[in-house]
DNA sequence: TTTAGCACTCTCTTTCTTAGACTGCTAGCA
DNA sequence: TGCTAGCAGTCTAAGAAAGAGAGTGCTAAA
């Protein structure tokens, strides 16, 4: 649908306007935002069409408008320019990454957290499965009780997990060097396809150990479908001032994990994406994915209302996906 | 303070019903829960005497009265009976922590998650120091870039964190050896106390690793003081039904590490104990210790509303600690 | 196509009224 | 001295009425 250059500076005033102060747009409002030189009435009969075309609603006679989920998405996709990036306190991100020498998990907290205060809404981040992290090095280590602690190094952080599998320190020790001399900068989804063929090649080498990777290609398959999420709240108070009902939906999506994962899952178009929420459920999210080496690891969602500051979320993600983007393997 | 029987009858009726219905308690009311074979003349003098004492006040004349925060209080130190327990959905504590293959951090969450959902509150778990930690074993782990991991076996959980400093293979696996024999059964706190002492008097058998050691301890020190807060915020959407403003309180408390804190230490004494927020700052906490064998691990507690269900709390609580106090070390 | 003017509509606020709930008080009774 | 019945008084919550104000739609003219 094309809109005429009037209609489209309307369109984009109304949805700022409406953004900024959550109150419904009157011609007059208009006339004072955008500088356009023609008349209230004029407004009013734009409005008007505006209104009929489905991007804004009068939620009653003679009150102002308010933009539809239409409007919203119209503005989102084809109006929202893109911010100057509120950088000064996403610096903190790079540090975070950089230092490498938190687990993967404490890293994915911190980078919500970092966002959720830099935008003050709730912000949500859900790990991916292991398959695209890069390998640095394996450990394995025995432990009593039959279990074997299972350490991934990886570019951006490190992993822990444990295997209920009886090994001998000797095997542990040949498994480790065996696989991170193989896999060392392949992905362990790469690891996990390729180790049986390996296992077919060789069989002679890795004989004595061969329990002990089975063990742990069975639990890297399992744990590698477990999604983790980290949800952090910062602003979830701000929510309620405006809209009570519309503030405790949101709540109660934040408490429901399935729900926000399926928000949070990403086109693979591997950019800003926004989601506008529609009238019944008016959750809206913008999104994005965290991308190391062009390996997507994680994505990283800001939840909030159908009137909340695309542009600023927008920017500021943008920010963070960028400067994760280009992490060095040492 | 000493109340008759009947005034005791009489504001633990006016508690719980205000507890259960959230509107102002009356004499008629009163009559009707209580079944006291008396008039509801009497028992407006009777509240009448129970609000000169401070216990519960009028919101206006001629409406019904509300517990203070010393009537309440009155009720959690005098009148609280032990609910009987809903055991039935809290026995998977004790399968959280038995299984053992977790991480500390893990099993503590996992307990916040099913307090929170059987009481339908936000409850927060606060690890204390490491120093409680009874070890089981202890191993280091040379990485690449001069770290090395640790890895504490504890009985109730393993913990790892990564150390900078630059250790052979052999010094580390000398450490491990050495500390575990050394410290096993002991807590992490014994250990760092008296590490120095086996150094002086041992100097010729530990001196090669003695620089692992003394990072260990350095960097174990440090993590000491860390204190680990779990959030789960189930329920926190009704929160909001009866009373908002006091909803957006807790809310913000719950958003602030500081505040949550603060509000867990506990007296020390071993059992479940309430805090009654007072009329400013209305955030109520029933919490308690979460001890094995004797030694204070973390702390769990419920947040509320003044007006909260002290009873099945404490007494959900109740279960998790006694559930979790006799696990045994192998 | 745009504009000025005007009547119309609808909400929001204020004011007033009424019904209802509960109390405090007083006088009488055990 | 403690308890009770009855009654007047008080306060809230809810509903109705009225007026101000904001903003629109429509019409006629430029």
């Amino acid at each position: 649908m094309e809109l005429s250059e009037r209609k489209k500076k309307i369109l984009c005033a109304a949805v700022e306007e409406y953004i900024r102060e959550c109150s419904p747009i009157t011609s007059g409002g208009i006339k004072d935002t955008t500088l356009l030189d023609c008349s209230t009435a004029t407004l009013r009969s734009e409005l008007n069409t505006l209104e009929a075309m489905g991007f804004l609603k009068q939620l009653h006679t003679s009150g102002g408008r308010v933009p539809t989920a239409q409007g919203y998405r119209y503005y989102v996709e084809n109006l929202l320019e893109e911010g100057s990036a509120t950088s000064g306190q996403l610096d903190e991100v790079k540090d975070i990454i950089t230092s490498r020498t938190s687990s993967l998990n404490d890293i994915v907290s911190k980078i919500a957290k970092v966002v959720s205060k830099a935008t003050n809404y709730p912000t949500v981040v859900m790990m991916d499965g292991y398959e695209n992290l890069v390998l640095s090095e394996f450990k394995l280590l025995p432990l009593i009780e039959d279990k074997v602690m299972v350490l991934i190094g990886t570019i951006t952080g490190y992993i822990t997990e444990t295997i209920d599998v009886k090994a001998s320190v000797q095997d542990c020790d040949d498994a480790s060097k065996y696989l991170t001399n193989h896999f060392k900068g392949e992905t362990l989804g790469y690891m996990i396809e390729n180790i049986e063929q390996f296992e077919k090649g060789m069989h002679g080498e890795i004989a004595a150990f061969q329990a002990v990777v089975n063990s742990l290609i069975h639990g890297l398959k399992r744990l590698n479908k477990q999604r983790y999420l980290d949800v952090r709240r910062e602003g979830s108070v701000k929510l309620l001032e405006d809209n009570i009902e519309e503030g405790k939906k949101i709540l109660n999506v934040l408490e429901n994990e399935n729900e926000l994962s399926s928000m949070l899952e990403m086109s693979g178009k591997g950019d800003v994406e926004v989601t506008v929420g529609d009238e019944n459920d008016s959750c809206s999210v913008v999104k994005a994915p965290i991308c190391v080496n062009g390996k997507q690891l994680a994505s990283i969602g800001v939840i909030g209302p159908q009137r909340m500051d695309y542009a600023g979320i927008a920017s500021a993600l943008k920010v963070v996906i960028d400067s994760l983007k280009d992490i060095k393997g040492e």
